[in-house]
DNA sequence: CTCACTCCCTAACGCTCGTTAGCCTCGCAC
DNA sequence: GTGCGAGGCTAACGAGCGTTAGGGAGTGAG
């Protein structure tokens, strides 16, 4: 999951043109061709470094999860270990939304692309993704647990709507409207009770 | 907005097979041969009747918005002019998720194809869709008038949140696990505070 | 100096794409 | 029964796709 997983061979700016490209069109409109271009070399030239535009869409799209793992990781982190769980929470969903938003097109492809990968590739994916999603789990837990989530609602339904919430976001985010530390508190104030 | 907008010769199942594509592979992977194999035909019989694929996809994210926009109205109106803001907007989610979930491919399709389509094909579709959002508008801010969303929480947040959470909800609903109704209600009791 | 290796190139492969041209065959109107 | 439009068809177009073969310039090691 370290860096070091990816080949110290590869040009890290054929994995950024790949990420930009992906975020912003999806997968079948992200060509070898333009990605090469985004980088100012001929589409043979990419196949030295990749095997496959599919091997490199894969890489683009683990490394967008791991940095969104490693992103909201080492926020909670920050927050030292006895943060209650309403600010885990909203501290979460912060890092989440300026990862996919602000910082990565790494992470906001391996959002907004996922749904129209081809199988194989995506079955590459989802041992990384499932890892994250763990970490969603756990907060939510967290916050049953002491008590802050409203009891009958199921800690599935809250963590797939925050997940559904928070991913959602790319569709709508422009900067300048609706700041990201606003949309982070106001995501978090909902799911609290009381 | 109403069927009399397709010409009536377009045979439904050409726009059927379209949405059934569309929804589960996105634009691109949507081919004209595709779509025509699935009503056994040849590609070339499909210009017959639609001017392009781009027409064609046009009509099918537009005629998604159109079912879930009516499927919602229809289920706020079967509550009469008088039912608490709470019910009105769980009542909608409800729809919603429906529409998009089980009944109807062209919703599906409305939602999880727009992101990457054509930008000309993108323009075609922002005015219905934005006379859908209405619709949230209105009952998030009926839910806020009455006092049942917490102070100080944007009003454009709750709305964003609750659209993602919904829009989202194709990414991971599978039938037989979490069903509608609990989706529902548990959504709408997160968005209301004490 | 030379060999090997890296990194890029041109050219082309087989394939699929959206789309067009032109033809055939039904079934209904007159 | 003749004409014609509706609704299919085959064949092909130019373009773009992922990918491969093979070559050439630069560079660092021996």
């Amino acid at each position: 999951m370290t860096a070091a997983r990816l080949p110290a061979t590869v040009p890290r700016h054929i994995l950024d043109a790949t990420a930009a490209l992906l975020s912003h069109r999806g997968y079948e409109a992200t060509t070898v061709r333009a990605i090469a271009a985004r980088v100012s070399i001929k589409a043979a030239s990419i196949y030295h470094h990749y095997a496959s535009k599919d091997a490199l869409v894969a890489a683009v799209m683990n490394e967008g999860v791991r940095i969104v793992h490693d992103a909201v990781m080492a926020a909670l982190a920050a927050l030292g270990p006895v943060a209650c769980p309403r600010l885990r929470l909203e501290t979460a969903i912060r890092a989440h939304l300026r990862s996919s938003l602000e910082n990565s097109d790494y992470t906001a492809a391996s959002i907004r692309a996922f749904a129209f990968l081809p199988d194989a590739v995506r079955a590459e994916c989802r041992a990384d993704r499932r890892r994250y999603e763990q970490i969603w789990r756990g907060i939510v837990e967290e916050a049953s647990r002491a008590g802050l989530i409203r009891p009958g609602v199921s800690l599935d339904a809250v963590r797939l709507m925050l997940l559904g919430a928070v991913n959602w976001a790319g569709e709508w985010y422009r900067p300048g409207r609706l700041d990201i530390d606003t949309i982070a508190r106001d995501f978090a104030s909902l799911v609290f009770h009381g």
